[in-house]
DNA sequence: ATTGCCGGGCG
DNA sequence: CGCCCGGCAAT
């Protein structure tokens, strides 16, 4: 179930401090890529890599079969939890399915403790190793070192033992080509002949047997997989190195079986972008390795990263030394924690946070957050595009309520209708009152729930009404004014009474029973223009225009219109 | 204080 | 629905 290029595991077995680090962040954009469904729609076997990364950042021997079994979630966690611990060498890859995971973690080694076999199982999971590096069947073998390209070693030539350096360790055939310092001639001999050349204080040779893990189960390992000391430092393992056990990690051991050149870390090797050779999640993703997804809500299923995913997991990665106690799973714990996809309401807007640690930047797109979180949290990391797709980690979707519904009090109508129709035909009543609290002292109908000067709230500025003030006489504008009470409007029938309460800013048209003043009214057809929406929270602004009391003054009160005298809006001199 | 007019009551 | 007015907000 585990594809897990053996070699690959024996590699990360060889890894420096320093290749530790680089992969460490490498690794941390994997495992953020692959979360992310992206990673898996481009195919990348997030088990294998994950595991990889556990194996990178914690070292292998913690690797229970508890921990083989992984399905989905439990993985997340044990990644959220386990990245913390990044040690390598004496790690060992524990074994068969149902073994205890090792009672006692063997961190110590981490720092200073001699360099340990490598010490593989028969898990099935391991079953696609590569045939290189499964082959070996002898632990004794006297050296598990992996040579690198500059590397001082000593081997034995002729019957003596010269000192050389190394051109390159070929791991497919056991083989290390040394070019000999002293002869001046390069020879190509066993892998078991050469050995390191000491520096002070260090002994080349493989330490003891790791104490007690040892299960006869436990395949134990090639001698040509080399586990050099970790204070191995005579060769800086370089990103590229790292680059390279992601490449590899991005394909599927089936397909792309590791060559022996690639596995020992030539430095021939070019320093190419590896996510651009194989892995970049965006782009490729050489194979999927089946049926790993099938247990994960997330397969195919769009699934947003745990929203609180992404801190934690750097935390862990990077920070804290834990207590390891196996790879239990925490149900909070990871990104595919996370169940189906919410479904959203009509009413809920969906927003992306940011998740970086105090950001919480909240934006309305996708695109926006990304931008956000590449631009202001990954600024320097991104430049390269190695780590695209990173800010698809860092932010999260999350929900929120129509904010006008929020304010609107006992509305009914929260949807905002940000588009208008044809001003002269559209009238829009608002909804029916949802309940006839109306009852009462108040109103029926639509005062209950249209305090004065409130109507923006229900609907803010998103549509209004055309209304003849039917009371005051007046005419909707497009009708052929029989009468001056008869006329009808298409949609006026439909909300005859309650558009006229309604209204935030009418339409008026001059009252014919008021014959003495010019027709304003025909610029009204198109005063239906939108409200002005600073007003509409309250009364109608006062207009400019002279008003019927002005004009004929209170003594003509007679002579005003209806409006007017009405103490309603003037329907003669519009604003 | 005046003016414009909304909200609402009454017949 | 027509008519009226209390009361508020803008002026």
């Amino acid at each position: 179930m585990m594809e897990i290029p053996y070699s690959l595991i024996l590699a990360c077995e060889a890894l420096s401090k320093t290749f530790i680090k680089t992969c460490q962040t490498l690794l941390l954009h994997i495992c953020n890529c692959i979360i992310s469904r992206q990673a898996v729609e481009h195919g990348w076997d997030f088990p294998r890599a994950t595991l990889l990364t556990v194996l990178i950042l914690r070292g292998p021997r913690r690797l229970t079969s508890s921990f083989l079994e992984w399905k989905g979630n439990s993985m997340a966690s044990v990644l959220s939890r386990r990245l913390g611990k990044r040690s390598l060498l004496g790690a060992r890859v524990l074994g068969p399915p149902g073994a205890a995971p090792p009672s006692e973690p063997q961190t110590e080694l981490l720092e200073g403790a001699a360099p340990q076999p490598f010490v593989a199982s028969k898990d099935p999971s391991c079953q696609e190793q590569p045939k290189e590096v499964l082959k070996a069947p002898g632990t004794s073998g006297p050296q598990l070192v992996a040579f690198h390209p500059g590397q001082k070693v000593c081997v034995r030539y002729g019957g003596q033992e010269s000192t050389g350096l190394v051109e390159r360790h070929s791991w497919a055939e056991d083989k290390v080509t040394v070019w000999l310092l002293d002869q001046k001639l390069q020879i190509c001999c066993k892998a078991e002949e050469v050995w390191l050349a000491e520096p002070p204080g260090r002994s080349p040779r493989v330490p003891p047997p790791e104490q007690g893990t040892q299960a006869p189960a436990y395949r134990p390992v090639s001698r040509n997989i080399d586990v050099p000391k970790r204070r191995s430092d005579a060769v800086e393992m370089d990103e590229m190195m790292a680059a390279m056990v992601l490449t590899s990690l991005s394909c599927s051991p089936v397909v792309q079986s590791p060559p022996g050149g690639e596995a020992n870390f030539s430095a021939s090797r070019t320093a190419c972008d590896p996510w651009k050779e194989s892995g970049d999640v965006s782009d490729s993703g050489s194979s999927t390795t089946s049926g790993h997804w099938s247990g994960s809500s997330g397969v195919s299923t769009p699934s947003p990263p745990h929203p609180q995913a992404s801190p934690k997991y750097l935390g862990d990665a990077f920070g804290s030394p834990q207590t390891d106690n196996g790879f239990e799973t925490d149900p909070d714990a990871f990104l595919l924690d996370e169940p189906a996809p919410r479904k959203r309401k009509n009413s809920v807007k969906v927003m992306y946070k940011c998740l970086w640690p105090s950001c919480g930047k909240v934006l309305r797109s996708i695109v926006g957050i990304k931008r956000h979180v590449k631009a202001l949290h990954l600024g320097d990391s991104v430049d390269s595009d190695q780590f695209k797709r990173e800010e698809d980690f860092y932010y999260t979707e999350v929900q929120m309520k129509g904010e006008a519904a929020a304010a609107g009090g006992p509305t009914a109508d929260p949807a905002p209708t940000p588009s208008v129709t044809s001003p002269p035909l559209t009238i829009l009543p608002p909804p029916p009152p949802p309940k006839a609290q109306s009852s009462g002292p108040d109103h029926p109908g639509l005062e209950s729930y249209l305090p004065s000067g409130a109507l923006s709230k229900s609907a803010p500025g998103s549509f209004w009404h055309i209304q003849a003030d039917h009371a005051y006489q007046a005419l909707p504008p497009f009708q052929i004014p029989v009468s001056p009470h008869i006329y009808t409007s298409i949609s006026w029938a439909a909300a005859p009474s309650s558009a006229s309460t309604l209204s935030p800013v009418r339409s008026r048209s001059l009252s014919f029973s008021e014959p003495q003043q010019p027709p304003p009214a025909m610029k009204s057809h198109l005063i239906v223009t939108s409200p002005p929406r600073a007003q509409s929270t309250t009364r109608k602004a006062r207009g400019e225009a002279k008003k019927c009391r002005k004009v004929y003054g209170i003594e003509h009160r007679d002579q005003w219109c209806t409006a007017c005298r009405w103490k309603k809006a003037c329907q003669r001199f519009l604003d």
